[in-house]
DNA sequence: CTGAAAGCGCTTACAG
DNA sequence: CTGAAAGCGCTTACAG
């Protein structure tokens, strides 16, 4: 491999300092244009590219953002909830945008991660996107916070006010999708998911489930949740789990799509027919969601937009800016899992 | 924010020379036990990192491997091939194990990313997934080679034998899957997907599905290929193309399973029923496959081990080890989309 | 507008 | 086993 051109290189052939070279380069208005505009084509023709480890360490900034995924170790990779997926890629391109780079990470729960990027200097700022259960890297958080690290994390407000949460309204989600039940006549909407404190984004949205229920001066049913987590397979136990109960219900508020597709196929089985018997909403919009049979209405949660956000977030932060929490509007998307009580197509 | 703690810190408290402390860090047996484990809990104490940037410019290494996913510029988020996606999560998986950082960027094919990388001392290898048209980045390729950048590309093996290509193996995968059809009784299977150097992988699924009638004594009927991109909108598009031409079929192989999903939609609009008329093989068993109504039948690539193959090649590229193209075999995934002709079940 | 010089925080040959 | 010293390749205050 030829060596490396380093800025010295340059200087000689252009007949000046390293520091002129370092300063054409970075098209200072110090530098002469007619001289900044030659070191600029030599750099281009020797290949040129300022060694990032030797400016970082200079100006004890990295231009990089580490991005945490925190996994259930007991998920295997094809069970990665596509949403994140859909999120890594907005995050992506949000960080590029703003001419940093993004360092990518899937992290066990169990393992040593705080401190790990900023402190070590890898990384100016933090962006964490969890799943599995929340409660359980409650303290990580507080060691994060003790050290100072720049960092954000996606999802539901959190207890500790110093922790920058970014997330979608999860509330206001639960909200428009059992109205959208309601406004189509039916009155005993089922919700399968969590709705403890372990996986507050699933808790708020079946707040705002109950919400919808008050608004409507319907009484809300607390038997009719069923705990699920977003997984195909845990939406279709849960769906049979209240099939069993014996509870009489219209429809469900999945409170992801991936339980909604798991649902659909515990009815179908029983010859439950959807949406004419049960209508089914659920939430993310995956790509699965459109090719589910049938298609599934859901709530759709930004992520480009919630991207942005996260990455504009941390950077704010590093830049020691004011941020605050925010949340980001859902949008419900209508398809065919749903339908108004009592009206027959002829299909 | 405190001020990091740096190897003098460390030095001046336990009373030993800032070299000593390099060396305790690195866990080196030249230093003696006690003084080394003096120094490391000291370290720890202070919550001390070392940092990456000097290191890494004293070795003049990053121990990070950067993943760039090229994309078709028309594609949205949503759209990115979930297949890609799984690649991307064992990837980071396997660089983290060998202890490597990755950095992972989404790029345009148009924008100009060669040697933005390694020259830039921002990573030590490069591994390159490509979606979009193959021929569109074959020069990008050929800087990279100029430039002794160590790199590996995902997908079919390369014109230019000095380009690393480690990828499934294809022509097998379109073997297995045909002669799936033939098993049970197909005789006229179309083919939906590009088979032209554009998309080499799709090409060989192509020359394999070829093999497989030819083994098989049948005519190869070169007018049942409909080009198609890995998208479910263009797999319904090709297999209306299909029908329209009123040529005889009695099974489907689709290139992708985003094709075969479009397919599907596309025969039942018509009431063509799938699997009893029509049986469908996919290809890549993404997520969405088994969710499909009905369920794919699909060639899966061990993605698992691709990723760990990949990493494993460019580390022993940036080691200056011999490494070989290789190619992974793929299995087939018998679901409900295929089924033996003549066999009726009584359901 | 330009240059000489310091220094970011490490690692490692060299000397003892 | 340990220390003093050089140096990785930049950026930037300082001086002119």
């Amino acid at each position: 491999m030829a060596l490396k051109a380093t800025s010295i290189d340059i200087a000689y052939r252009a007949g000046v300092s390293q520091s002129t070279v370092s300063r054409a380069l970075r098209n200072s208005p110090l530098v002469n244009l007619e001289t900044r505009e030659r070191i600029q084509s030599i750099a281009k023709e020797l290949n040129y590219k300022v060694d990032k480890n030797a400016s970082n360490l200079r100006t004890q900034n990295c231009k990089t953002i580490a991005l945490l995924l925190c996994e259930d170790p007991t998920n295997d990779d094809s069970l990665i909830n596509p949403f994140f997926l859909s999120m890594l890629g907005s995050i992506t391109r949000a960080t590029a945008q703003q001419g940093y780079d993004l360092l990518v990470s899937f992290q066990q729960l169990s393992s040593d991660w705080h401190g790990d990027y900023e402190d070590s200097n890898k990384a100016d700022g933090i962006i964490l996107l969890g799943y599995g259960d929340y409660l359980d890297y409650e303290s990580k958080l507080e060691k994060l916070l003790e050290q100072n690290t720049h960092f954000v994390i996606w999802g539901a407000e959190h207890n500790n006010k110093s922790v920058l949460s970014i997330g979608c309204d999860n509330f206001q989600g639960g909200l428009i999708a059992t109205e959208h039940l309601l406004d189509q006549g039916r009155r005993q909407p089922a919700f399968l998911g969590d709705s403890s404190s372990h996986s507050p984004e699933f808790r708020d949205r079946y707040l705002g489930h109950s919400r919808a229920m008050k608004q409507a001066g319907l009484p809300l049913n607390k038997k009719r949740q069923f705990s699920a987590i977003s997984t195909e397979a845990s939406g279709f136990e849960a769906a049979n789990k209240l099939l069993d109960s014996g509870l009489a219900f219209d429809s469900i508020f999945a409170a992801s799509d991936l339980i909604a597709i798991g649902a659909i196929r515990a009815l179908k089985e029983l010859g439950i027919s959807v949406p004419e018997q049960v209508s089914i909403v659920g939430y993310d919009d995956i790509p699965v969601a459109s090719f589910a049979n049938p298609p599934l209405t859901t709530v759709k949660q930004n992520t480009q937009l919630a991207g942005e956000i996260l990455v504009e977030s941390v950077l704010k932060l590093i830049k020691g800016e004011a941020v605050k929490a925010q949340l980001i509007p859902t949008k419900l998307i209508v398809r065919e899992s749903t339908r108004p009580l009592g009206i027959q197509l002829n299909s």
